[in-house]
DNA sequence: GGAGCACTCCCCACTTTTCCCCACGCATCT
DNA sequence: AGATGCGTGGGGAAAAGTGGGGAGTGCTCC
């Protein structure tokens, strides 16, 4: 089960995006057309179908919650998390508050990230990537030889 | 069991709180529909099921209470904390002691943090967010030790 | 010891939001 | 050219959040 493509749909007034035929034909029977939605990083929304999710919860759950930074980082990662299953048309909604966080209005950017898909405002990404100090080539150089 | 999400809904003048139904459908049968609510770190309010609040209980108990500090820290604890069972529209009534610690009044936030349910006072809350040191994506990349 | 008061708990009614279903238009494939 | 699959939009039913009222209980003061 892996996601790739991208794809660039519209958000309607309640919120509801489509999510690709391509990407949804990969789900795996546990996923149950379910996806745990939370903020990514740097400012996406990320996607992870049901079963993929549970591996993150795991490793949550082994945190000491007396540590103030994993208390932090805890708060920040369930309070933006929620479940949404895809309705008959093969959409899910995005909670208000999600959207506004990723800056999300009117079309979103949706792109296949292997584990898991990200939904962003269109110019956001742009600038996220133009932002980048290393091109392409630079990247893969280094990042593959690790 | 895990609790998820987040809601601003209304404190009412008799201090009740709607516990939102996405956190309620989680609890297990043996919580009983009851919360153990205390103060939280942090200054917020914490709501444990009371299925989960029996580990944290039990791990109290073995504590050495011939340790000073041990005696301190179960003093603050156990001194704010009540049970409180829902009613019949999904509330709980939150004690005025715990809500003045809080600073709540009005608008809560309603924040699923794992294995419990905290309630801030909204703008205490980003002030919270605010302080803290580094962004999301350190703290994750930390806290997780990726 | 009894009456009155205050508090708490439970129930009812209203408003808003959410969820599910149906219908349309476009593109693609046969 | 028709049929099928896919993305888009809207409407109605059900659930969820909010506020207020009334009965029962325990306390206090007379």
């Amino acid at each position: 089960m892996v996601f790739k493509g991208q794809a660039e749909y519209s958000v309607d007034s309640k919120g509801r995006v489509s999510i690709p035929a391509k990407m949804r034909g990969v789900l795996n029977p546990e996923a149950q057309n379910t996806f745990t939605i939370t903020r990514g990083f740097e400012e996406c929304i990320f996607l992870y179908p049901l079963d993929q999710w549970a591996e993150i919860e795991e490793a949550i759950g082994a945190l000491n919650m007396f540590n103030p930074d994993a208390r932090t980082f805890v708060r920040a990662i369930m309070m933006w998390a929620d479940e949404a299953t895809l309705d008959g048309q093969g959409r899910v909604t995005i909670s208000r508050p999600l959207l506004d966080f990723a800056d999300v209005d009117g079309r979103a950017l949706i792109i296949g990230a292997f584990d898991h898909i990200e939904i962003w405002d269109p110019d956001r990404f742009d600038e996220y990537m133009d932002q980048q100090p290393d091109d392409y080539e630079t990247l893969a150089e280094r990042v593959m030889n690790m």
